[in-house]
DNA sequence: ATCATATACGACTATCTTAGTCCGAATTAA
DNA sequence: TTAATTCGGACTAAGATAGTCGTATATGAT
């Protein structure tokens, strides 16, 4: 249905709340307490954004998170790759080759499919978390 | 995941078909047949785009359905819209004002992404039916 | 009239994805 | 040593999507 999923969301909700805070670093519990997300659901979000490079992780007591790359530079299509783990508004699209739809031999919409494909990524590309600010 | 209903697909897929038919009446054996879809669940898909006056129908032996609207006139978001119900990124629009989210009370995110949400729906608005002929 | 071929429509089931939970680590400052 | 934190995988629950089934209704052809 086209829709954000809430790992998506939350990392937005999450992006934000650490590019806003005064302090340095914040933990997942802060974040999660502050805006009801699942304590343990938010913390693999954030493990995943710190995998990415997005985020940079401080472990053990006084440990948390905090922004490894500035926020101009986090775009919505890479929350989206990374937590969702693909981009595409088919299953047939693969970010690969337009042939590599295989699903209907008959499939006559693959071209025009493809174009908005690659549209809404363009948009995607071109939002950050500095929108979100 | 930010991906397109199959639904949507198939109504795509169906709409070009008969807009390319040489035949003024197609029916929905035709199609499904054409493209391996289900075809209880294409025959629902195809009555969906009747009630929203995209087709027509003639019922009973040598029936079928026809365009009611012209190809440039079927935008992508009515599909959409029709098909799954909504068009919304998030739980939270319903295409209301901004402020009817209260999953969140402490959401930071509503005005950024109320005008995401905005710009998805003129995209959508301006693909139609003819992009895919 | 009857029959075969269509659409119309609601209820049901199956399948897949997403969301969320649980458990046990490893790390580190106090 | 302890408490607070990140890390990682396996599991379960919930919800959405896809697909099925049964029956009714319309209508042209025989």
């Amino acid at each position: 249905m086209l829709r954000l999923s809430k790992k998506v969301e939350y990392a937005l909700m999450a992006l934000r709340y650490i590019v806003t805070s005064k302090d340095d670093i914040v933990t997942a519990k802060e974040i999660s307490t502050k805006f009801s997300i699942p304590h343990e659901l938010l913390a693999k979000i954030l493990q995943k954004l710190k995998k990415e490079r997005i985020l940079e992780s401080i472990k053990g007591v006084n440990g948390g998170y905090r922004l490894e790359k500035s926020p101009e530079k986090i775009k919505l299509t890479d929350l989206i790759k990374t937590l969702d783990g693909d981009f595409s508004i088919t299953e047939c699209i693969h970010g690969q080759s337009e042939d590599d739809c295989n699903m209907f031999k008959d499939c006559t919409i693959k071209t025009p499919v493809n174009k908005i494909q690659k549209e809404l990524e363009s948009f995607f590309e071109t939002k950050t978390i500095s929108d979100f600010v």
